[in-house]
DNA sequence: AGTATATGGGTAAAGGATTACTCATGAGAA
DNA sequence: TTCTCATGAGTAATCCTTTACCCATATACT
């Protein structure tokens, strides 16, 4: 077990320099001889000695920590997203701290607020809640794969997401370019506030009107939350009532792998009879007995952006991200199994 | 956009007391009138003031943040553990600050580091790294689900985990309850760390010997990574050269998961010619075309504990679960349709 | 009346690190 | 020799809160 808390005054002491010494050699700040340097570390060493971070940051008003506002982590996309800029942040020396806000928007003020109580340097909102000017704060902030609708590019923010109509667009595309010209969507509904799913729709339609498909009412079934059971019954729909279509492009991936289990439950052939395309590439995906052909996010590309942003704002240069305040980033579709 | 800083020293000038009594209003430790708590407040409020838990931290030498070592936060069940500890720790106060080390010691010990030098006042490990006496943090700690070999109950914590070996037990005397006599097991061969899957084992083992049937190593494949491919890959042995046993249980889910497509594909009857029983119950057991019967681990009363033990030791009761050291808790099967 | 106690609130000392200044020494230049 | 400047290192202020201690005033009790 460490000994009763040891201070750099207590190294200070031990090693015969002051504390300026040792805080110069603690931060590497030259003005100090290699002798002087030696002995400072061999007693932090000995004394198994920390430096107070609440000290340091209190002293220079800053902590080199970023608050990641997320509305759920055990989300595969979003747990994803978090690890990587959590492990590209800690090398260049910065803590994420996630705040997970279970889409309760009143958690998110409150960790809003204990970001600015506790002098954070940077912040990731993965929301879609509008803030208040007072709620704001005035740190370099991106704004990630949901932004909010009335959204101001003041201060010094940008916001990163993927372009979802293209998205929904070559989804479809690639179903009528295998032959469909019966295509079904299966569409989550967000009525609240994501308008990613409704985007994914308007691609939808972009492709049928460009190749000259009709579109049908008739082929849109809307859900409320997008699970397997969801998938399931949109599939049971087709089957029972609306007749079969030749593709189906379902607005997520989940609802994807409950259409596939329903339409191969009831004999349908995967993809002989239906081509399904589903969103997201979640690892489920291709775990299925017929892999789902699926639209993956620019995962990387975010995650990159993200540090880059961050690393150059806080280095206080001007890269050319701080310009291009509003980054969409083209999609891909990944072929698989089922279409 | 908020002001400049405001400091606790700005609120007391504002309105016309001193920072001792502003200090106070804060905390709510009595000692001032009704009127000046309003005055204090309002200003507060007028100002948008947060207080700045650096220096409350510095003061106070500690900090109401609790880190959690885990090993990766994408793991479904270790993200479910992460956010029920966050959210019910969020709610006393506390903040949970997540700690991913992808496995590697190294990161571990730049984090445990990172904890010590913040004042963390609490700390979660869910990891089999034996840490060196100098590496110890003199606060409470609970070991989760993984605990290093040899630990030992010194200072304050405690260790909770379920009961591997019982899992195993009771999944394999499931599978023979069902009419099996011929049990084969898929085996995750963790190496380096975790005994969790040799304890699973030696459950198997015992139910087989309880139910009076010879154990037999050409019905035991060992795995070098727990994931579908390795159960495909393991089922596919079972078809081709070692002949069909007539129940499986698999020591992960995953595995499961991998199994059951291979089985389908090759057109095995699952269950009525193989039975098989997963463990863990990841989402995707439930998912599957033919649901999959499982091992659930007792999550909720590990989350359960692990608070308590915390709230209990930062009020300096003496509760009962500093006394019991180390806490095995039972697992459960959850009945679906493989099995 | 005189003393004890409760109430409301102020003063100033931590708490640990950083950093602007200051200073002594020694080397090199004029 | 004298002046300049680089080097190594110390002093003390500062960051913002909390809190031990102190001090009036008012009330209550012999």
């Amino acid at each position: 077990m460490p000994d009763k808390k040891i201070s750099i005054r207590d190294i200070a002491e031990k090693s015969g320099v002051s504390v300026a010494t040792v805080s110069r050699v603690i931060n590497q700040n030259g003005r100090y001889s290699a002798e002087t340097e030696a002995r400072v570390r061999q007693i932090m060493e000995e004394y198994n000695y920390v430096p107070n971070l609440l000290a340091r940051g209190l002293r220079q008003q800053q902590v080199p920590e970023i608050g990641i506002i997320v509305p759920d982590i055990t989300n595969e996309f979003f747990g994803r997203l978090v690890v990587q800029i959590e492990s590209e942040l800690f090398e260049h020396g910065y803590t994420l701290t996630i705040c997970n806000t279970n889409e309760d928007r009143m958690i998110e003020r409150r960790y809003l607020e204990m970001i600015r109580a506790k002098q954070m340097c940077g912040l990731i909102r993965i929301s879609h809640e509008h803030l208040r000017e007072e709620e704001l704060i005035d740190i370099p902030t991106v704004y990630l794969d949901r932004i909010p609708e009335n959204i101001k590019y003041t201060g010094q923010c940008i916001s990163v997401e993927s372009d979802h109509e293209q998205g929904g667009y070559i989804a479809t595309k690639e179903l009528i370019k295998q032959g469909c010209r019966n295509v079904g969507i299966v569409l989550h509904d967000a009525e609240i506030s994501t308008k990613a799913h409704e985007m994914r729709y308007i691609g939808y339609k972009r492709a049928l009107e460009e190749a000259n498909i009709e579109f049908d009412v008739k082929k849109v079934i809307r859900v409320k939350r997008a699970d397997c059971q969801n998938g399931g019954r949109a599939a049971l729909e087709f089957i029972e009532r609306r007749g079969l279509p030749d593709g189906l492009f379902c607005t997520s991936d989940l609802l994807a792998v409950g259409a596939l289990d329903e339409f191969l439950k009831h004999g349908v052939n995967v993809p002989r009879q239906v081509r399904i395309v589903g969103y997201d590439n979640i690892s489920l995906a291709k775990m299925m007995m017929i892999p789902i052909t699926t639209i993956s996010h620019p995962e990387h590309t975010m995650v990159d952006i993200t540090c880059r942003y961050f690393l150059s704002a806080f280095a206080k240069e001007e890269s050319e991200l701080q310009k291009k305040k509003r980054i969409v980033l083209p999609v891909e579709l990944i072929k698989r199994e089922t279409a």
